[in-house]
DNA sequence: AGCGATGCTAAAATGGTTCTGAAAACGCGT
DNA sequence: ACGCGTTTTCAGAACCATTTTAGCATCGCT
């Protein structure tokens, strides 16, 4: 899950950013308000987090603006204060959930992933594709039973496969989705990182989840891409 | 076990917070009673030990609003009167149990403990977990039967692994779970006692059982998270 | 078959995280 | 106030993940 954190306090910002890392979840962070709302605007994110009192821009203002803009992302607001007032004006502005600081930080993931429950589906904490089977509180993933052990990034990228499955995902959706706002389109970390998983989830089994789509990009699916054997129906060409 | 003091008495509270680490339990203190509800509300307590007598505000009144905003920590109230007016008045409020100043020491324990009994499950006495084994009433823990000692914070950061085994735990969630308030998430105290518990739970042993995810957190556990089954033929990693 | 474009992969470079031992700060009991 | 044991900070070392690089393999088209 992708997540924009729009905090000008750097060490609470960064804070927040490594526990959303540790918990799984890939994170950009603006430490003004400014950059913050033209950010979220892009709607490249899953989820919101905004602290109501910054420098620049009013967080109340700043959620309004963006509602007025059609962009309807998820936000939670973090709160100094845990009075009734700034919670009714913050709903009020349009964000969806509130979190007074000090707060339990289990607590905002769980708040987050309830705020995201519609696009994750169910949060089930099993994801299974075939023979494969990703438990996500024990951050483990099996296929056929046996044990696969993944690098964090590998593990969200795997994550990401899985979860939209049986389509094409090129390689600057991946981009968007799995790295942060520094990932560099014109690198291949991302063809290096598939190999990865394929020599793991891929090699030591009979078949491969994992297909190259020339030219598009890769597609996670327990079937191969185009009809191998029996018909292949034209395809409209470019 | 985490708990929430609420008592303006400087003297009074630092007693209880000693008395309470001794016990081995985490221990947040908050002299004010608005500061006491904001703490409260972040639900991160497995308690609350609320002082009647405040200067800023009515405990009776302070947990009345409490379970007004659907806070249901569980709420021991002290009061210096052992009359049983106010006994009544507390348990309307919303508290769930009641202590009369002053107050015998181990009454105060055995009574949060008795509140959270729902919380910790069972109040065991003893937790098990492989051939490890902890007594909590005689503090004691044991693996393949022989002693091991240990300073208090690294008893109860062992106990809290112990009660969340097979589990990856951040250091956010370790942070806010077995320290307090005051825990800065920049240091890397977690990792010096991670490090003491093992010289004296893992390295005298074949088995270890803290492993370290990198880029995660620390996971409890007699399944390593890697080692596939079958083969460990190859040590290429990545 | 040949060619250029595209994808793959091993290995080096980079950058970040974790570990460790020692010193400093703290707290407790005397 | 002093000394002792515990907890925390610090800095360097060791370790590991990620990215870059560069050469090779493969694909699709002519």
């Amino acid at each position: 899950m992708k997540i924009l954190v729009i905090e000008d306090n750097p060490r609470m910002a960064s804070a927040i950013q490594k526990g959303l890392n540790a918990a799984g979840h890939v994170c950009d962070m603006c430490i003004s308000g400014r950059e913050g709302e033209e950010q979220a605007s892009t709607g490249e994110y899953d989820a919101v987090v905004l602290d109501v009192m910054l420098q620049d821009h009013d967080g109340i203002d700043l959620c309004r603006n963006l509602r007025r803009r059609e962009v309807r992302t998820p936000i939670l607001m973090l709160t100094a204060l845990s009075g009734t007032k700034d919670k009714i004006a913050g709903l009020d502005a349009g964000a969806d959930d509130y979190l007074g600081k000090p707060f339990d930080f289990e607590e905002l993931v769980a708040r987050l992933r309830a705020l995201t429950r519609r696009v994750t589906d169910l949060d089930s904490a099993l994801l299974r594709y075939g023979d494969m089977e990703i438990d996500m509180p024990r951050r483990r993933v099996t296929r056929q039973g046996k044990y696969i052990e993944l690098t964090n990034k590998q593990f969200v990228l795997l994550e990401y496969l899985i979860r939209n499955p049986d389509r094409v995902l090129s390689r600057a959706v991946l981009g968007q989705n799995v790295w942060d706002m520094n990932f560099d389109p014109f690198s291949n970390v991302i063809d290096v990182h598939i190999a990865a998983l394929r020599k793991k989830v891929d090699r030591p089994f009979d078949k491969p989840l994992i297909h190259t789509i020339m030219g598009v990009g890769y597609m996670f699916s327990s079937q191969p891409p185009q009809g191998s054997s029996a018909d292949d129906s034209d395809l409209e060409q470019n």
